[in-house]
DNA sequence: CGTTTAGTTCGGTAAAAACCGAACCAAATA
DNA sequence: TATTTGGTTCGGTTTTTACCGAACTAAACG
């Protein structure tokens, strides 16, 4: 049927852009990228190991390290049939949830190294040969930093709350 | 002097670990990382192509590569001094903005993305032996967080404004 | 108990990324 | 005009990453 063809075609587009994406973006391999994408668009129903060693055109090995590795991150999960000994992969339900907790933590680090950055400038400023004016300057465009950077955790929280909510009220 | 001594010490030390921060966080390659995080430190008085390969030692093709590949990123740029033929490499004011806008569009490309997941689920709605209950709430899941993506955008724009207004205001 | 199914583990290879040295260039200086 | 300074470019090497095949395991099936 042509209908079916169209969509398979839609379907692998969509799994290498998404799989670009991932990987620029989370910094995963190509591979992991893929499998996620492919997740993604399954949705709850998920693949099997055989469905995604297939579907990909990978090795049963790499199929398995990179599913090890997605889920060892978070992003993906996978369930059972009973009476049925394969695996259905699917994208976590959290994998949302948890890729925010990644950037929070992200931001966390930078606000304390630039805290240290601004302890480092301090430092030097009481000692240095340096234009005090200057490292003054740089120090406050620092602290204003770190103040932003707060905003932004809030923020991530603040959504982080939003989605739990629409998420557990179904 | 001792107290020198501990500065250069604290220096290395922030270095590296700012370093491996932007590596993961930025996908920088370990030496743009180093040389950006040096410029960070530096403040406004920025630092001289010598400068940076010795405090680093790193060669200078290395240096020169990356230093190109850092201000075609927006991250660094340079001044000079009359009469004196270095530049002056320090971290560009915007850096900050750019990454801000970095992420701004990584976002907006995820919103992209997820539309045409959703379409590619309205697709394959009208027409597969799925459990269509499924498939709806999969598609209902996905508006959803289409949603918040617009939510992330929003919120990115207010705080990159807010940062304009504080950084024209001085 | 032999075979099939569903995956895992390990050793190796191929490709890509990161870095360096040497040769080079252009502007300033002697 | 020769030399020094401040970098750039290019070719090659090393290291890392990504992936694969073959051998293996554990559970289920016949």
């Amino acid at each position: 049927m042509i209908k079916e063809l169209e969509i398979s075609n839609q379907k692998s587009k969509i799994i290498e852009e998404m799989g670009v994406y991932f990987e620029c973006q989370d910094g995963m391999s190509p591979l992991s990228s893929r499998i996620f994408a492919l997740l993604v668009l399954e949705g709850s129903k998920g693949a099997t190991f055989e469905e995604i060693v297939e579907a990909l055109e990978i090795s049963k090995s790499s199929a398995s390290t990179n599913l090890q590795l997605l889920q060892s991150m978070g992003r993906i999960s996978y369930y059972t049939k009973p009476g049925d000994r394969k695996r259905y992969f699917k994208a976590s339900v959290n994998s949302l949830i948890n890729r925010l907790d990644d950037k929070i933590e992200a931001w966390k680090r930078e606000r304390c190294l630039h805290e240290r950055v601004a302890s480092y400038r301090k430092n030097v400023i009481t000692l240095t040969d340096l234009d005090k004016k200057e490292v003054e300057k740089d120090l406050s465009f620092n602290l204003q930093y770190i103040e932003f950077v707060d905003v932004m955790i809030q923020n991530l929280g603040k959504l982080k709350n939003n989605i739990l909510q629409t998420v557990n009220q179904e």
